[in-house]
DNA sequence: GTAGTTAGCCAATGAGATTGACTTGAAATG
DNA sequence: CATTTCAAGTCAATCTCATTGGCTAACTAC
């Protein structure tokens, strides 16, 4: 967990945590640097842990000394969230001959992305960044959107909405992801237990089905969800096909 | 809701506050006064005034006392969320001949309940509470997707689907809404704006249709992902009842 | 080298959750 | 009625955090 951590501040030579060392040489400390220990700690001890103390800790300094690089924890976080999207979206989306499969390309990306951080998850899915990663994205996916056939009403529209499903599909999985396992495991069992002893005589639906209903959090979920989004985009965007093309006919100049 | 309660801390004559009282009478204090005060407060000052300090100040009662009712703040959390759901969802859903009707009444329900409180979304929303309004609700959406003419195992993957979409994305509007107003207005002011300074030879796209993009928090999203569900179910039911008749003719008699 | 500035450090504050010991009043028991 | 019991309030104390202000060392520019 620690074991090639020595390295890191090895400038300081040998005393790092000794009685010797009053304090870290000048511009030890960096964004950057806070904010892959951030990374490492979040990955490692989870959301409670993600602390002053314990990221001062990772970098084998004062707590307060994050002051000097970041007004507050909330601006920390934020830019945490954007350094790590950043990484994870490095490689540029490459547009196919499938709109199909580059959204679902693109949903699994940020699934993924999600699920990684899930601690986070909540505050990716709520704020926007604004920074190019997003932009390449969002060109991306209404380039999709408009191969697929829509029109751009409705391309804006079907982004925003995509988008949003996709993004808090995902935050909501991680969500559950990020609680600790003792609460998650107690939550999926009793739900299960309880929905296979309920009353058929009130709920005869539930009774009959108990055994194939899925659990909140299963993963097929997503998928089915995904699929289901580019199935109604491609029924959508053959109405407005056939639209236009009735329109031409019957209304060769409607105005 | 909270009409004949005054009585019950009203025997504490006059002097809640004053330097006489030395104590609450015995029994003052039940989890529902505690989880009413809560709502109250949670209403009132937003999520970051959820402490047990300030409930206790709403009872009149010392901050500690809380804990004889409730085992840790968590457990209080997932009580209050119960209870309110228990009253939002009072008047029971009552089936109508429309299936798709149904549904959409059911998405709403929840939709205003976590746009309602939306200090406690994203709780809500990952989290199983298994109480009898929960499987009315799942009782009825599940009955809903059946008459929509889904077999089984697709009702019980709508069933999730479905739930899992109007759940995140309600919540995640809700995770915008209890932002505090100037960090929203922020992120919204500020991505319009990027959004049409975007450079036309990088994002042609974007920069086509900047004036059409819509906001992350727009309204419309959530009725949109709806329809666009129910059609999704409609088109799925229809597949499968063709698959049934095709199945028929072909091969009458499969086993 | 000398002054100035920056960035790390320290002590302290204040909020909050949570615990354990203590107390009291009402109900049960004799 | 006196006594015991015990749940339910209360208090003091602890621990963990974020955050602030003042201090000072180390690097920079002159």
């Amino acid at each position: 967990m620690n074991a090639p951590k020595a390295e890191d501040t090895s400038d300081v030579p040998a005393k790092s945590t000794g009685p010797g060392r009053r304090r870290l040489p000048r511009d030890t400390l960096s964004r950057q640097v806070i904010l892959e220990a951030a990374e490492r700690v979040a990955a490692r001890d989870g959301l409670d842990a993600f602390t002053f103390q314990s990221l001062a800790k990772e970098v084998n300094a004062h707590p307060t000394s994050l002051y000097r690089h970041f007004r507050d924890k909330d601006q920390l976080v934020l830019e945490l969230i954007d350094d790590l999207r950043a990484r994870s979206y490095g490689g540029l989306l490459k547009p196919t001959d499938s709109w199909r499969e580059d959204l679902r390309t693109s949903a699994r990306y940020i699934h993924e992305h999600y699920l990684r951080y899930p601690q986070f998850a909540v505050q990716m899915a709520a704020r926007t960044t604004r920074r190019p990663t997003e932009f390449a994205n969002v060109e991306f996916a209404l380039d999709a959107l408009l191969r697929a056939g829509l029109d751009e009403a409705d391309a804006a529209m079907y982004l925003r909405v995509f988008g949003n499903v996709i993004r808090s599909l995902s935050s909501m999985e991680a969500g559950m992801l990020a609680l600790d396992p003792e609460t998650r495991d107690g939550d999926t069992l009793a739900w299960q237990l309880e929905y296979r002893r309920v009353p058929a005589e009130q709920y005869p639906r539930i009774a009959a089905m108990s055994g194939q209903l899925l659990d909140i959090g299963d993963p097929k979920v997503f998928d089915t969800a995904v699929d289901l989004f580019l199935d109604a985009i491609e029924a959508r965007a053959e109405q407005a096909r056939n639209r236009r093309s009735t329109r031409q006919e019957s209304t060769p100049k409607e105005r």
